[in-house]
RNA sequence: GGGGAGAUACCCGAGUGGCCAAAGGGGACUGACUGUAAAUCAGUUGCGACAGCUUCAGAGGUUCGAAUCCUCUUCUCCCCA
């Protein structure tokens, strides 16, 4: 791949450029246009390869925006290999953890790997997915064939990796089949013939142990191409399932919004860049105007939910969720569909309910401690009006149909058993 | 195999006989304000209709009194071999 960059044609040449769009790099650099070349030239479509983690059934934003990128190879013909880690989830990643993983039970995996390749048509074009288990390969490894694979890297090179450093550093307990997880990821290309493996930038180590790898047993290695990590919610870590800062993209429109238009300022241009196809001078002009105060940052926020939306739901949706978001927090006026709740009977004496007890069974509250604190702040109303009064009693006939409403967004509307 | 260190509330982490329901931070929740749901500021954060009750890995023990001292158990880390 050293001499030819000059022969690369303009045709390529833009494909990678939008292929580039939002990633954070490829390795090796210039990997990428060599082989959408090396494709052209045999007339076969790439092999990408992207490994999933069956640790828990939603797909995120985060994990999209890898997807998405898959998608994009797929619209230029391009074969996606997803594999999924099976066997690998016996062990557990522990990318970007400090902490061992739990292992998984075989019942586990299948039933998140089933969620996951439900969900993923949602981004991916099924026909040209081929879906793997990497257990169907791993498997089979007998023993000798386990201690040949280890030996081909060595301590240190597994040591060198940032997380599991970081935590013998720290004395930080690590596992030995810990320490195999990169050799078996890289297993799986090997055997998948993998031309491109996508990742988080999470995956680095993984990915590059992969060319090493192909390069040992003779194959053309792959390259790497890297998604940044997506802030998650929280605006600090990376999104990620195990950390609950993530919007996942099965949820509800009115969730992805409402989740969406959460996040602080500055996450917007990343948000923007990796989990929309808006156009990217458009984005700037957008941010710009917002910077200057032209515009609301709020606006643009909605924006970026609407693009969000639309493409995991539709134009119409979004513009509902839009609405209804708009109703329940700006206007602080009450949500079109309100969950209802029973009053037990249990908590009801003498034709009255004592309002902490109501919260509590209810479930917006989770003791008559917080239920009480909760009404000392002004947090709760029942019916439009503020409960003033923690030891207040209220009577039966009041809360047939009655909207109970905690802080700004959590409602329920009552009935009576 | 031997020696040492450690396990504290959602998380991190202080506390080494009573003043400890346990500092501080993070997170979460509520309120005020705003340009919004962001940022900022304030309050709350074991349970409890507030009298009390149950917590500091688990089980026993010492003591008027234990997160703190002793014994055993479980788990983790380090060092030596």
């Amino acid at each position: 791949m050293t001499d030819k960059s000059n022969e690369i044609p303009e045709e390529l040449l833009l494909q990678e450029k939008r292929l580039l769009r939002g990633t954070h790099s490829v390795e090796p650099a210039g990997g990428l246009a060599h082989k959408l070349m090396v494709s052209k030239q045999r007339g076969t479509p790439l092999r990408i390869k992207l490994g999933l983690d069956p640790t828990s059934p939603d797909i995120h934003l985060g994990f999209a925006v890898v997807l998405r990128k898959l998608r994009q190879f797929q619209d230029l013909g391009h074969q996606v290999v997803l594999i999924i880690g099976d066997y690998t989830a016996l062990i557990g990643d522990p990318s970007g953890r400090s902490a061992t993983r739990p292992m998984l039970s075989q019942e586990e995996v299948a039933a998140n790997a089933s969620t996951y390749v439900d969900q993923l048509s949602r981004v991916l074009d099924r026909s040209r997915t081929e879906v793997r288990f990497n257990g169907e390969w791993l498997g089979k490894l007998d023993f000798a064939s386990v201690v040949g694979l280890l030996s081909r890297m060595t301590v240190a090179q597994v040591l060198q990796r940032h997380d599991f450093k970081e935590r013998f550093e720290q004395n930080h307990p690590i596992s030995l089949h810990e320490l195999m997880y990169p050799l078996s990821q890289a297993y799986d290309s090997v055997i998948i013939h993998s031309d491109i493996e996508m990742g988080g930038l999470d995956q680095t180590f993984n990915i590059l142990a992969g060319r090493e790898l192909q390069k040992e047993m003779g194959q053309e290695p792959q390259i790497g191409l890297f998604m940044p990590l997506l802030v998650g919610l929280d605006g600090v870590k990376k999104m990620s399932k195990s950390l609950g800062n993530y919007v996942g993209i099965a949820e509800s429109p009115i969730d992805m919004f409402s989740k969406l238009m959460s996040i602080t300022d500055e996450m917007m241009r990343d948000y923007f860049v990796l989990c929309t196809d808006i156009d990217l001078d458009e984005m700037e002009a957008l941010l710009k105007d917002c910077a200057s105060g032209v515009t609301n940052p709020r606006d643009v926020k909605r924006r970026l939910a609407q693009e969000v939306v639309t493409i995991y739901h539709s134009k119409e949706a979004a513009i509902e969720a839009d609405a209804e978001c708009i109703r329940v927090h700006s206007s602080r006026e009450l949500p079109t569909e309100i969950p209802s709740a029973v009053v037990p009977a249990e908590v009801i004496e003498e034709g009255k309910v004592w309002i902490c007890k109501l919260l509590v069974s209810t479930g917006m509250a989770s003791g008559t401690g917080e239920a009480r604190r909760l009404i000392q702040q002004g947090g709760v109303k029942l019916d439009g009006e503020k409960v003033a009064d923690a030891t207040q009693l209220i009577s039966v006939s009041q809360l047939e149909g009655a909207v109970l409403k905690v802080g700004a967004k959590r409602f329920v509307k009552l009935s009576v058993s």
